[in-house]
DNA sequence: GCGACAG
DNA sequence: ATCTTGTCGC
């Protein structure tokens, strides 16, 4: 039985599935633990972390995973671990983290055995923490089969617990004047899930942040915002356009690409072909799983130019400044 | 049947 | 999530 990642799970794995979350839920930890926290300018903190998936266009299962490390406040990247990654479950609302999880959790295990001392703080999470249907988001499953603290930062807002993303909530996201303001995402039962914050001054559609695990939500709103050189905070930009880069580098053409396989002949001279360890993920989620893929990448780039904002920003190759360390983009997966 | 639906 | 070209601004 092949699990493709594209059939809709069976209602009994749905059920499964909540039982992990309900069971994992009560290891969450929605309050400050370190002491970098409580210190009004976060120092203290000095590696923050940020995970992320990109996928392959026509492809449901092949995706690669990243994981960065970056410095704080400098926000200059340390470490950076972009995998490719054979998915098993496919994406279904509120169950994000069974895709997703069990990927980034490797990631940070590799981390940890090759570079323990890079290993971050705390971890930005692209999806939400405890905002979210069951109150158990990806942002919270990351961090308790971690145990680091993990922030959740949605782009887009998830409707649950009667927040919904309709002319009330727009007026809200209007009255956000200066980088940093926010305002309260109130759920039915009259709880705090979450904060919209504007990310930055001239950003327009609001950033949806939420505990994960090991952090206040007034903590992780602030650090997301001091992580924010653009709409995007830099780590989870940072593993985003890494691993898309890698998906690009690697099987950019082959893989159907109707009008891009043009400019790929002029474009190329030092990249590659075709990766390392394909699908290397066993099955398994809800433990630490125990890896054995062999190494693959750990290089680093250069970030971009300073300002611009829009829809983001554009990562075109435009110019390359900064970043004197780890500047060779080594092949690494010899 | 129609709208919703983190990534 | 992914696809997609140009365009405007610093």
């Amino acid at each position: 039985m092949a699990h493709t990642a594209t059939e809709w799970p069976p209602e009994e794995t749905l059920s499964l599935w909540k039982g992990e979350q309900a069971r994992l839920k009560a290891r969450v930890v929605d309050r400050d633990t370190e002491a970098w926290q409580r210190d009004p300018s976060f120092s203290g903190l000095q590696k923050v972390g940020g995970v992320d998936v990109s996928f392959v266009k026509g492809d449901s299962v092949r995706a690669c995973a990243s994981l960065v490390v970056l410095s704080y406040p400098e926000l200059k990247v340390l470490y950076e671990d972009s995998r490719m990654v054979g998915l098993k479950a496919p994406y279904v609302s509120g169950f994000l983290a069974f895709r997703e999880v069990p990927f980034l959790v490797e990631l940070v295990q590799r981390l940890q055995e090759k570079e323990p001392d890079l290993m971050p703080q705390v971890l930005l999470v692209d999806g939400n923490g405890v905002l979210h249907q069951r109150g158990f988001g990806v942002a919270c499953h990351l961090g308790v089969l971690t145990e680091l603290p993990c922030v959740g930062v949605a782009k887009k807002l998830l409707q649950v617990e009667g927040l919904e993303n309709n002319a009330s909530h727009k007026e809200k996201i209007v009255l956000l004047q200066a980088g940093g303001d926010t305002f309260p995402l109130i759920g039915n039962s009259g709880t705090v899930l979450g904060m919209a914050l504007k990310s930055h001054d001239h950003s327009t559609k609001p950033l949806y942040v939420s505990v994960g695990h090991r952090i206040s939500l007034e903590v992780a709103v602030r650090l997301t915002h001091r992580c924010c050189r653009f709409r995007i905070p830099e780590p989870i930009r940072q593993a985003d356009i890494r691993s898309r880069e890698y998906i690009r580098r690697t099987l950019g053409h082959r893989g159907e690409s109707p009008a891009q396989r043009k400019d790929r002949s002029q474009k190329e001279k030092s990249t590659n072909a075709c990766p390392a360890g394909g699908p290397g993920a066993p099955a398994d989620q809800g433990r630490p799983p125990e890896c054995f893929g062999r190494s693959s990448s750990t290089d680093l780039r250069d970030p971009e130019p300073g300002f611009q904002e829009q829809k983001d920003q554009q990562l075109k190759g435009t110019r390359c400044q900064e970043d004197p360390d780890l500047w060779p983009p080594s092949p690494a997966w010899v």
